[in-house]
RNA sequence: GGUCGCGUAGCUCAGCUGGAUAGAGCAUCUGCCUUCUAAGCAGACGGUCACAGGUUCGAAUCCUGUCGCGAUCACCA
């Protein structure tokens, strides 16, 4: 039986004997940190059933709990609040217990759903930007609390590697390209296919403004353009299944995929299953003909497939072109199903996209309900907003992208620059230093994306986002190191339980770790990394004012010592779980 | 115009299913390296929680409206 079920019995023991009213639940909070007590029973709503002054009502409790219960060894009044001061016993006893759990915070992987998690969703003719960083560390970083609240994940990544932007790059390889490899240029593979990209882009605008200057409309020039054309017709050979083309557009997704997998490794995040549109669109209208011929889409004249959507408040969604071609939506729902038909025991999707699409999935969602899909009540997008710079929109033609590998890197440089400035790295051999830079410029800029409420949009300041002061990784990060340092300082055996008086600091970094697991099943059904973060950032401050002001490893007493260091163990192992959750990794030293 | 989201200190953000005097960091100012890592700690300054109503013992939080910002409303993905 929890503390709070102890209290709540007693309560509705003393009401029952003193009032004659009969009342189950009572509220409960945390005690404001300027206010003595450890956990506050909030007087106010029992004012429903016994008429009275709330103040003397909850002093007649606080004397009733005070004496029946052996927890609460003291308790305050204050208006409608009764703050209950717990037993240093039952604290201490409270800490022991979770210092022994294995994996504290982490339930079962065994007994929860089976859950699917798709991020980053690349096209495969750019390289991964800003945008997809928040996205990346978004759905991972929630794949991994969803699997710390004890369900069982897959990740995964659907790529757009289909396409009429596809063909750009290749039309402008197959024009520009002489053969050139990321081997042979030493480019990284999806940044060539970039640049070809860029290229393309180029050829096409030069053509618009010549045909624009010998007198055609513009509207008709961007569709009169040579090269427009050419992709065009390629997008029907590759769909034709031309070998030419398809070896093609292979040879060049590899290199892609190379580059790809290289910014996933250094940005420390990972996918178990791949799923590419180009697998699944057609399995899309293989189902948009079978919802068809059952009646819940209808066709117009011309051959299109729609569904009314105007009953649940929305409109008509187009599903299928009049050419039988697939667009968006029907690739999605084909990618949704194949999953499933993959991995029979899913229960539901997470899907990690930006709020552009927040209309997008409402309906996605809506039609695979309707096409009778159990799992489809199961369904969550993962919306967040964008990442802005001080400039202004991202622009990939005005080249005011923030390039992912080059972010990471300027990063590491940052915490490089800083480091050699405190000069706190001597003795260390260069391959860990370089190692330890990147901990912590990931680390930084991971942190600074994650604390913020994924549906909040970010202001990106590259230059200024860097601050190792406050409520940053690196902050943690220096907390955490800190922590290891005292405990490869602690030479004696501090395994054993000891039993002392407890400080208010010690009290409160107890109370702080207790609330851990519930933080950790609330961020998950919440899908918010951002809860995980500000506890992390709680714990560490509550941590760092006892550390300041109360010796560890000089205090004077033998017992005080071994508790405090326990005490600073445990935060320190929850500080590198939580981290953990984040994808952000814990230096030894820094 | 319809729909959705956001609006909290000069700046960046917390604030859980309504609860006590609104919480941090940055910036500014003041103290603290002879204790285990000063990438730190303690303190000061800073608020009409966009605005107006409503719900109630009680509203930053819930409801309605207004204003501002953004997204979306494609046979683009």
């Amino acid at each position: 039986m929890s503390i709070t079920q102890k209290i709540s019995k007693a309560v509705s023991k003393v009401l029952q004997t003193t009032y004659e009213v009969s009342v189950e639940s009572f509220e409960f909070q945390e005690t404001r940190k300027d206010f003595e007590g450890d956990i506050t029973l909030v007087v106010f709503p029992l004012l429903k059933h016994i008429k009275g002054n709330p103040v003397s009502i909850g002093t007649q409790i606080g004397e009733y709990l005070k004496e029946h219960v052996s927890e609460v060894v003291g308790f305050n009044v204050i208006k409608g609040f009764l703050n209950l001061v717990f037993s240093d016993d039952y604290l201490l006893s409270n800490f022991y217990e979770i210092r022994g759990t294995r994996q504290y915070g982490f339930a079962p992987q065994n007994s929860a759903e089976e859950l699917m998690v798709e991020y980053s969703s690349p096209n495969t003719n750019k390289p991964l930007h800003l945008g997809h960083i928040r996205n990346n560390l978004l759905g991972y970083s929630v794949a991994e609390i969803l699997k710390a609240a004890g369900h069982k994940v897959h990740k995964t990544q659907i790529i757009n590697d289909r396409g009429i932007h596809i063909c750009k790059s290749m039309l402008a390889y197959q024009k520009f390209g002489n053969g050139e490899t990321p081997e042979t240029t030493g480019i990284k593979g999806d940044k060539l296919i970039g640049n070809y990209y860029v290229k393309f882009d180029q050829m096409y605008r030069e053509e618009i403004s010549k045909l624009v200057a010998s007198g055609m409309v513009e509207e008709e020039a961007k569709k009169q353009a040579t090269s427009i054309l050419e992709a065009q017709k390629m997008l029907k050979k590759w769909e034709e299944g031309d070998q030419e083309v398809w070896a093609l557009w292979e040879q060049m997704n590899s290199w892609v995929y190379e580059g790809f997998d290289r910014t996933y490794h250094d940005l420390g995040v990972d996918f178990d299953v791949n799923y590419y549109e180009s697998d699944t669109y057609l399995l899309g209208k293989k189902i948009i003909m079978d919802g068809l011929a059952k009646g819940i889409f209808f066709q117009k004249e011309d051959g299109s497939v729609w569904i009314d959507l105007s009953e649940e408040g929305l409109d008509e969604k187009i599903l299928l072109r009049a050419d039988g071609t697939a667009v968006y939506m029907t690739q999605d729902i084909g990618t949704a199903i194949q999953r499933v038909n993959d991995f029979p025991n899913v229960k539901g999707m997470v899907y990690t996209v930006g709020n552009e699409q927040d209309y997008h999935f409402k309906v996605l969602f809506l039609i695979l309900k309707k096409l009778g899909y159990d799992w489809a009540d199961n369904l969550y997008h993962l919306s967040y907003g964008m990442v802005d710079l001080p400039e202004g929109k991202m622009k990939s033609r005005e080249g005011t992208v923030v390039d992912a590998d080059d972010l990471m890197q300027e990063m590491t440089d940052t915490a490089h620059e800083i480091s050699k400035e405190l000069g706190k790295l001597e003795g260390y051999s260069e391959a860990e230093k370089e190692d330890l830079y990147k901990i912590i410029g990931l680390g930084a800029l991971k942190y600074f994306i994650l604390k913020v409420d994924p549906k909040k949009r970010i202001l990106f300041d590259p230059k200024e986002s860097i601050d190792f002061n406050g409520n940053t990784g690196p902050f943690i990060q220096y907390t955490y190191a800190r922590i290891q340092s005292l405990l490869r300082k602690s030479t004696f055996d501090y395994t054993q339980k000891v039993q002392i008086t407890l400080d208010k600091k010690e009290r409160n970094i107890i109370k702080n770790l207790q609330t851990f697991p519930e933080v950790v099943l609330r961020a998950a059904s919440e899908h918010s990394p951002a809860l995980i973060a500000n506890y992390t950032y709680e714990l560490v401050k509550t941590y760092n004012t006892f550390y300041q002001s109360l010796p560890v490893l000089a205090a004077d007493d033998e017992s005080v010592r071994i508790f405090r260091i326990q005490l600073s163990q445990k935060v320190g192992e929850v500080l590198q779980r939580t981290f953990s959750l984040l994808g952000i990794k814990m230096p030894e030293r820094m």
